[in-house]
RNA sequence: GUGGCUGUAGCUCAGUUGGUUAGAGCAUCAGAUUGUGGUUCUGAGGGUCGUGGGUUCGAGACCCAUCAGCCACCCCA
């Protein structure tokens, strides 16, 4: 075997058949649900200009930005340019004589990009979903990627809590149907300030949400030396710790939240807004014929207040989410939030929205450690025509024309061969029937159809071929 | 960006204090079997031991470098 020297960038991957018609499974029910919710569909380019994109993720977010090199860089009337530009990237500052186009880092940003350029033709509020890759050129490990698919829905141009609820239902929709269990998480931006103005003053809102993100981490503890190291004092520490000690069932959490933060103003916006979601039946668990699932379900709610979810993105002023799978070790498979004015970062000021995000390699990751795909997803072909020779394969083509008129997907075994070669070759690609055709079946005007999972075969005239299909 | 672990057949992995011609299972291909798969049996192909250097009479093993993959931190989907 020839020494095969080839390979594609860290963290970047190929999907092989079986792959993709998972990963198509996955797709499509999330396509499917934001439809149902009347979102409608927005691609923008893989690449962004470089300032677009600069400055929105925070400052560990720029440096996880992949910038593209400028072409041209060594033609003569430039050369000077681009030594004295690369100077400024040798001092870490972007210069665009190197670099003015970068890869989409998220879907929020270029779709506030889009609708800053287009404010004018766009009916409000719009409700986009957006299914694309984008890039991030973080250390890859389990379940990160430098190239990976999101799935967005963002509504823009209403401040309605309605949009919250129904970004929850199409949450706890998708992962209904694709049988993951998860928790969706849900907490408040003006909450965090609230007790940062509580605990230490608003200046240090990002140092406490930045602690108390880890708690569940590192601990109650660590989270307190953090807390020591980031300046605040014995007691503005023990503000956090009354905060962190809120527990119980949601409507628990948003009464020791009320006492502890509802005198201020921040916060007291914040837990109404939480509250208001709540009060929203979340129905996506539908009764089955018996009725069941109907009352149980509130009990079972996915959605559960974390008064420690902070997350990361700068942008974020209001109610955030974040859904993780039960049972399985790995970060977050979706996440989102509010943001009011976006858009004000290309100029166009006063358009609120809020958005929700699917992680598709995250998800196919946690079904495959769950086994989660439906055996039917890997099933291409479902029907194999033997080839018996060459009188015999035209009579198989001709039938097998037949049903792919019918939409039955076929194929005629590319030869003839030995009946053992191709049942192993129907097996291997999961074709669950077989049609055999041969010199007897010919002259008897039929043909043997067998299922391969049952084992069962039967002879029937080969007019009939199709209704066999669709009993 | 920081730290740790691992690289031996297509895949999963053995390989003794450094010692003859580097092994197994699975997979592949052929045959037993010229109209009935999954089981079984027989046989075959397949390796520059990630790459480059060093130590040694001798390196898959030890040392250094390098590349790749995985994992953790940071951050995130």
């Amino acid at each position: 075997m020839a020494k095969v020297n080839v390979g594609i960038p860290q963290g970047t991957r190929d999907f092989g058949p079986e792959v993709v018609r998972k990963r198509n499974y996955i797709f499509d029910t999330i396509r499917n649900v934001f439809e149902l919710y009347g979102f409608q569909p927005l691609e923008t380019p893989a690449m962004e200009n470089l300032e677009t994109l600069m400055g929105k993720y925070g400052e560990e977010g720029d440096k996880l930005i992949f910038k593209i090199l400028n072409n041209g860089l060594d033609s003569p009337a430039k050369q000077e340019q681009a030594r004295e530009d690369f100077e400024k990237v040798l001092k870490g500052k972007n210069a665009v004589g190197v670099t003015e186009r970068a890869l989409k880092y998220d879907l929020t940003i270029p779709f506030a990009r889009y609708v800053a350029m287009n404010h004018g033709q766009l009916t409000f509020p719009f409700k986009r979903y957006q299914i694309q890759p984008v890039w991030r050129a973080d250390r890859p490990q389990k379940g990160r990627y430098r190239e990976f698919y999101q799935c967005d829905a963002d509504v823009v141009g209403s401040n309605s809590l309605l949009n919250e609820v129904e970004l929850t239902n199409i949450y706890a929709d998708v992962f209904e149907k694709l049988k993951i269990p998860v928790e969706i998480k849900i907490n408040h931006r003006k909450i965090l300030i609230g007790l940062a103005e509580l605990g230490g003053g608003a200046s240090k809102a990002m140092d406490i949400t930045v602690a108390i993100d880890k708690l569940d981490k590192i601990g109650l503890s660590k989270v307190k030396e953090e807390l020591v190291e980031r300046g605040l004092n014995l007691s503005e520490i023990s503000t956090v710790e009354n905060y962190l000690s809120i527990s119980g069932s949601n409507e628990e959490k948003i009464s020791q939240a009320k006492h502890l933060l509802g005198s201020i103003e921040a916060g007291k916006k914040g837990i109404e807004e939480l509250e208001g979601i709540l009060q929203y039946p979340l129905a996506t668990q539908h009764a089955d014929a018996a009725g069941r699932h109907a009352d149980i379900y509130r009990r079972d709610s996915p959605l559960i207040i974390d008064f420690t979810l902070a997350r990361g993105l700068d942008y974020y002023t209001g109610i955030i989410f974040e859904v993780r799978a039960k049972g399985v070790q790995i970060g977050s498979i979706g996440g989102g939030g509010r943001y009011d004015d976006l858009t004000g970062l290309f100029g166009v000021p006063n358009i609120p929205g809020v958005g929700i995000s699917f992680g598709v390699d995250r998800i196919y990751d946690v079904m495959e450690e769950l086994k989660l795909f439906p055996t039917g997803v890997s099933t291409a072909t479902q029907v194999l025509f033997f080839n018996l020779g060459d009188k015999e394969s035209k009579v198989a083509l001709a039938t097998a024309q037949e049903l792919r008129r019918k939409n039955v997907r076929c194929e005629i075994y590319h030869e003839p061969a030995k009946f053992d070669k191709q049942f192993k070759y129907a097996e291997k690609k999961n074709i669950p029937f077989v049609v055999i055709i041969g010199e007897e079946e010919i002259k008897n005007n039929s043909c043997k159809i067998k299922n391969l999972t049952t084992g069962q075969q039967v002879e029937i005239p080969l007019k009939e071929i199709s209704e066999f299909f669709f009993r």
